[in-house]
DNA sequence: TGCCTTGATGTAAGCGCTTGCATTACGATA
DNA sequence: TATCGTAATGCAAGCGCTTACATCAAGGCA
């Protein structure tokens, strides 16, 4: 390997004191408290400062001072429109109180996300975002040796240890799941995401359990179909249900997102919704309120969430106090998909 | 200020060594270059290391070796889908060339922007993504000054300096327009996001200007609403169009979101799509395929976009040399919400 | 005039890591 | 047995910054 020299050294905070005829110091004053320095002084180093083009060396600088202002959040997806919209408001809600934001993405696999954290907490993260609370063993024994302030998200579980902000997917889709059974449905399918690893969909396919149990209903043969998200995939899991000899009437999705593709793929079948079958959703993204039908989905709070997350996150870092959980709500939000059984 | 002893000091490579009987050198080794440490040391490290929980610091390790294997991404935002699309593509592929990404939005805002590539490039960024060529002088220069690698994406425009890797908005879009008038569509309207700082909003309007100036027609009074980003203001624009004393029979938007508000307030005045006024977009993002009718857009092959940016980008810096832009296409995807002017 | 306060600046010690060079141990070779 | 090469390890210099402490100049006051 041939070393090969930068052409373009970065400029120091050596190279702006000489070109200021100041020490190091007080560069580093001008930049850090500048109430600490002579007016005249200051000038001098900034037109220095601006000229060389210097920008201070995050590295250093942290390592020196011993914190980074910044925030880690590891998500599993930013294709997936709830993950980027919550992220925003919390992006722009840190901004405001001074943070700056790290975004990593694990594509839902526990080992890059292990991995994700690690380099985000190595790159000094005063505190970190977590999307869920499945996590290996290790990571989570790793987080807490570091007594790093860690902020749970998108789900709200009071039996889970540890602090999180976000609403109770198994009570929001019970919710739902009620309002399905209320209006006389008894053939239930579901479409969700892949379980494993997966707390939220888990949670959310429980919820389905809840309602049908608490009716005195078996759930022995409620049929789950688990498939990757996607519009696409949801519509090949819709048919497949359809196929089936016992026709469900409704068919509940764990996000939107399949139930789009299954709404879509109804419609090339020739089935009217929800004449023929009713579909649900959850999340309420912008997609759900655009399909026709318009979807019935659970609702839920993403942006309020996001800001909600950056100020108890910055809560407990800077007051080092102890914080609750706090539970948003996310409720039934009620349009044309889900109507009673056909006949 | 009181200083808080932090009751969780993270391990260093000092801990680990002492931990394995060893000089912080060779723990260094064993994990950048296990091969130069014998299997027995190796081992006792590694055991330290886990039982320590010791993750490298990010900082140090930049300063010392003086690069990071980081590469740095500005976006306007995470919740625009063209963009969370390609970046997620762009950052599966830097995960395969061993590359970490770094994710900043700017809100559209050029001052954010500005900031946000300074604290990118502080924090050691090996080279960076950026969205489109609009952007102040003095941030061209500050990255010029630092000889760091920059690429432009979402964006080809052979007229403007520097490497990118994109699609030519203005032609992409003067072709729909084309078919558009040769629909025989002569009352055209265009619903953009703002124009101001935005290279890739204004190439596509003037595509539309190059069609209808190309058959000889005036551009004079070609009415152009600017609103920002989404459904609701999307739909907003659209009603004040229709509103006006010439009504439009065709409304070309500047993206689909802006089309399918304008889709879904068609369908609320009780006006038919497109009998009554063809609607068209651009992006081909999952929505526009969702909407009823289907829209008429510019597919963006935003995937593929975001690998070949990556391996551009990592290109000009591991070869240091000098690489060519890349241009791919974009082409019109023919659905439902175009057709011939009503009557 | 001499002493003290105050504000402005400089000095230098690290922060945690990598890496060139020096050292050591040990088996192979003459 | 003496010599040498090689593999394994240690030593220590810095990477660019912040900050406690030292220093210094300039007034203010008795």
């Amino acid at each position: 390997m041939t070393t090969i020299t930068n052409p373009h050294p970065a400029p120091t905070l050596e190279d702006v004191a000489r070109a200021a005829q100041v020490s190091t110091a007080t560069v580093s004053r001008c930049l850090n408290t500048p109430d600490k320095v002579s007016e005249s002084t200051r000038l001098r180093v900034m037109e220095a400062v601006g000229r060389l083009g210097y920008a201070p060396n995050f590295g250093a600088r942290a390592m020196a001072s011993r914190r980074t202002r910044t925030i880690g959040a590891v998500i599993p997806t930013m294709e997936n429109a709830i993950f980027a919209r919550g992220l925003q408001a919390f992006q722009e809600e840190l901004r405001t109180l001074g943070y700056q934001l790290l975004v990593a993405s694990s594509s839902y696999r526990q080992d890059i996300e292990e991995e994700q954290i690690r380099s985000l907490v190595a790159r000094g993260a005063d505190g970190l975002l977590l999307i869920g609370h499945d996590r290996a063993p290790q990571v989570t024994e790793f987080l807490q040796q570091r007594g790093l302030p860690v902020l749970v998200t998108w789900a709200y579980d009071p039996a889970q240890a540890g602090v999180s902000v976000g609403f109770d997917n198994r009570r929001a889709m019970r919710a739902l799941a009620e309002k399905t059974l209320d209006l006389g449905h008894r053939t239930i399918t579901v479409i969700t995401a892949p379980l494993a690893d997966n707390d939220r969909a888990r949670a959310r396919v429980d919820g389905i359990r809840d309602a049908i149990t608490a009716r005195g209903l078996s759930v022995a043969g409620l049929p789950v179909i688990e498939t990757d998200y996607g519009i696409e995939t949801g519509g090949v899991a819709f048919e497949t249900l359809m196929q089936a000899h016992l026709r469900p009437t409704v068919v509940m999705c764990g996000n939107d997102v399949l139930a789009v593709g299954a709404v879509k793929r109804a419609r090339m079948l020739g089935l009217s919704v929800p004449r023929d079958v009713s579909i649900t959703g959850f999340d309420d993204i912008d997609i759900a309120s655009v399909v026709d039908p318009a979807l019935t989905t659970v609702h839920v709070p993403h942006r309020a969430m996001g800001s909600a997350a950056a100020r108890l996150l910055i809560r407990m870092i800077e007051e080092h106090g102890a914080v609750t959980s706090q539970e948003l709500d996310a409720h039934v939000t009620w349009r044309d998909s889900l109507a009673g059984p056909p006949g």
